[in-house]
Formats: structure tokens, sequence, C-alpha cells
DNA sequence: TTCTTGTCACCTAGGTGTTAATAT
DNA sequence: ATATTAACACCTAGGTGACAAGAA
């Protein structure tokens, strides 16, 4: 069995609609998608990875309108998605299971020609990511005899692949909970965003911030 | 067999006598310690690992009058030393040979309670790196029916073990050559320094360093 | 109009020798 | 005297969204 980690993070991003960036050198996605691990056999070898399903044939575009997704046509052609394979596969049971499984490594490109092994995907498309264990066969690998292969799949984890964030509300939360985002924060993290920064560190400190004014900042 | 990498880095240094930090919380090692590997079975599980041996049972200073190691005595009492384990261990050959493999992970510590897993060794004492390949048997694990362990020592990676650095000219050639010490550099890479920078980007550029006057300093 | 690209300042994370203070 | 420690400025390496310019 697997479990979601920072649930309660991806959970208040699928509440927005979650939006991933997708570049030409690759992305990685935040929330990162990682997963703890049970019930493996200690000894046996695991490959772990993921790949990435369409939720659906259409094409979206962001009404600022409405501030929401409608529907823009039918999807654009989707090649069989690229799997990506965890750097430490293979891997006994007993080490997937003493430590979190972080796809950290894992990059989204928007590049069809990507040559990076990273995750090709259709901007403005929706996805699901999905997360597959498979059981290595020491010797006898007679194909299809035994259930090798085993598929998670968590609904919260879905997003709309963008090369610009289209809901200002995501990009908050985006900065507000990505340490790699500190830089963009204005304001000292205090009593109105304890629920998103409960996930977090919780005593983050104060940010500097200087390409933009802000009456709130503190400069130290 | 396994080959050396930076060999002649390696033997500039050896020429002067290899120093290496160890500190409390662990320091790699400069040069890094990696090899590149021939001749394994593609298909076999292999356990790459480092340990180090004292080269002898003497304990030294440096006499900066002579500018060279004096014995100073009878070696400390050294426990058999940790080994490190490649952390991409197991893995096939024909993994470890598609690739050059680095032990940068490895850190050296002279703190004796250490309990990150690194490298104890003496200061003030001198060793000798030694690589090991360990064929891993699938199964049936006779111990010591076949030969399935190999070690290789590459004897211009021996080094003395410091908490600072004694002999001048090692300091400046860890400073030329570790991308990391850029920071010390007081002169920009040029004719009289092409031997040592040959083995690291020959075009380096200026560096800009304002912690110390130079009168060649080049400030942009 | 709508979407994409490249550059940038600002971060995280961590590897350097220096230096002054401390220990032995 | 000699050896060790801890804080520090200065790097490498790379992950952020903002922004302006470009493309469709």
């Amino acid at each position: 069995t697997a479990q979601l980690e920072m649930k309660s993070l991806w959970d208040e991003f699928d509440e927005l609609g979650t939006e991933m960036i997708v570049t030409k050198a690759g992305r990685r996605m935040f929330p990162t998608f990682q997963v703890r691990l049970y019930g493996l056999d200690p000894m046996a070898d695991y490959m772990l990875m993921m790949d990435f399903v369409p939720c659906d044939d259409k094409r979206y575009r962001y009404s600022f309108h409405s501030s929401s997704w409608v529907v823009a046509g039918k999807a654009d052609p989707y090649m069989p998605g690229r799997i990506h394979v965890h750097p430490d596969s293979p891997g006994k049971g007993s080490q997937w299971m003493k430590q979190i499984v972080s796809f950290d490594k894992l990059k989204l490109t928007n590049n069809q020609m990507d040559d990076n092994g990273h995750i090709i995907l259709n901007s403005m498309h929706k996805f699901q990511p999905r997360f597959h264990i498979v059981y290595v066969n020491p010797k006898g690998d007679d194909c299809s005899k035994t259930e090798n292969h085993r598929t998670f799949v968590f609904a919260e984890t879905k997003f709309m692949a963008v090369t610009a964030y289209q809901n200002h509300r995501i990009t908050q939360l985006k900065i507000a909970s990505n340490p790699f985002a500190k830089g963009f924060r204005d304001v000292e993290p205090n009593d109105c965003m304890v629920e998103v920064l409960s996930h977090l560190n919780p005593c983050g400190g104060p940010s500097r911030n200087n390409h933009r004014p802000s009456s709130l900042q503190i400069i130290n």
C-alpha cells in the first residue's frame, strides 16, 4: 500500500485547481510527489515509477472573467506518455519502506523533442499523475503469470499543465508554500497564513523583498 | 580493472604531500576519489566501497623550518576503520561501467563519536585510501568459496589528515583547482597556471575577490 | 488575444579556506 | 607552542515567479 505525503497541501491546491509549470528545459512539480510505502517484501526488488495520463480529451483556457477553467476545444494529439523511473530503482522493499520516496528529480516539459528524459505534457491540458510499483522477478520471468504490477492514483494530485500561472490564487499558494519562491513573499507569515504554512516550517521568519514596494514589508 | 580519474591532479598533490581536512561535521576529499571501471559482468550485482588504512604507525608534525613532515612519535590508537559503501550499491556491472564512479558523498571526520557514518581518521596521521569491488552472489552464498572481492590501491592518493593545512603550497593548489574555493583566487588563471588548471575548466575567467588587497586583482 | 520563451533577481542548499578564539 | 573549533565571506549549483518580448 502507498500513502500520499503532504496530502493536506495537495488538497489545498486541488481545491483551487492545481497548475504545474512546464518549460522547455523541464520544471519540477510543486508540491513534489512523495509517498510512504508499507507492506512490501523487505527482501524483494521493486521498481518504482510514475507516469501521467490525460484526464479527458479536452483543451482548456482560463477565463479571467469567471476565474475558472473553461473548455476550449478538443485535446491536442497525445503520444503514449513517457515513464519516469525513480533513480533508486531497482531497490529492496526494505530500502523503499524505511523512508519517504520522493520524486523530486522528475521534471515536466512541453518540448516534444526533449531528449533529457523529462515527462512531456501538452500545456493547457489536464493530467493525472500515476504511481507504479513493479515487482522484479529474480529469474523465472514468466510474463503475465503472477500479479507483478500495482498502480496508485491520488485524485488530489491532478493538475493543469501551463506555461505561466493563470489563477492568481495558485501563484500565491505556490509562493507561500515553496521554499524556493521565498523571494516573492511580501509579508511575514502570521495569523492569516497559519493554515497554509502549517505544512511547512512554522517559524519561517520574515522575508526581505526589494523588487516591489510593500507597506507591510520588513526591512531589518 | 579500475582506473583512477584525475590521476595527473592527484600526482601534483602527491608530489607536494597531499593533505585532507578533517572536521567534526565531516569534510569531503579534494581531489574527489573517482574511478572508471572495466571488465565487470554487466548483469551481475556489485557493491563498491572505500576504506582507509594507516600508512604507518607514526604521528607527524609539520616542520615549517624545513617545510616538511617529520615524525612526532608513535601513532595514536586506531580502531578498525569504517567502510564507506557507494550509495548506488548494489548495482549492475553495466550501471557501474557506463559512467565514472564518484565517491563525492564520502566525508572525513576526526570526531571519534561521529554518528553520521563518516570516515573517522586521526589528524596528523598518514592514510591510504582503498577501493573495493565486491561481487554479490545472488543465492548460494558459499562464503570463501570463490574470489568475490577485489581491492585497488592507488599510491598517489595517500594523504595526511589535518585539521588545518600545514603546507602552504597545498593550500594554493587546492584553491587553484577546487571550484568551491574560487573565492580565494587572487589572480586570473594565465600562462603560469596552465599546468595546474589543465585538469579543470581551462577558461575559468577572472575571479573577484574583496577580502584582501591585491595589485593584480580584476574588479570588472 | 492568447500563449510561449528567455532573462533575471532572489532564494535554498551546501562546499571552500580564512580568521580569531579556544583548547591541549 | 601546537592543534582544534566555530563563525564567516565567498563561492558552486540549481529551483522560484516576475517580467518583457516574441510567436501564433
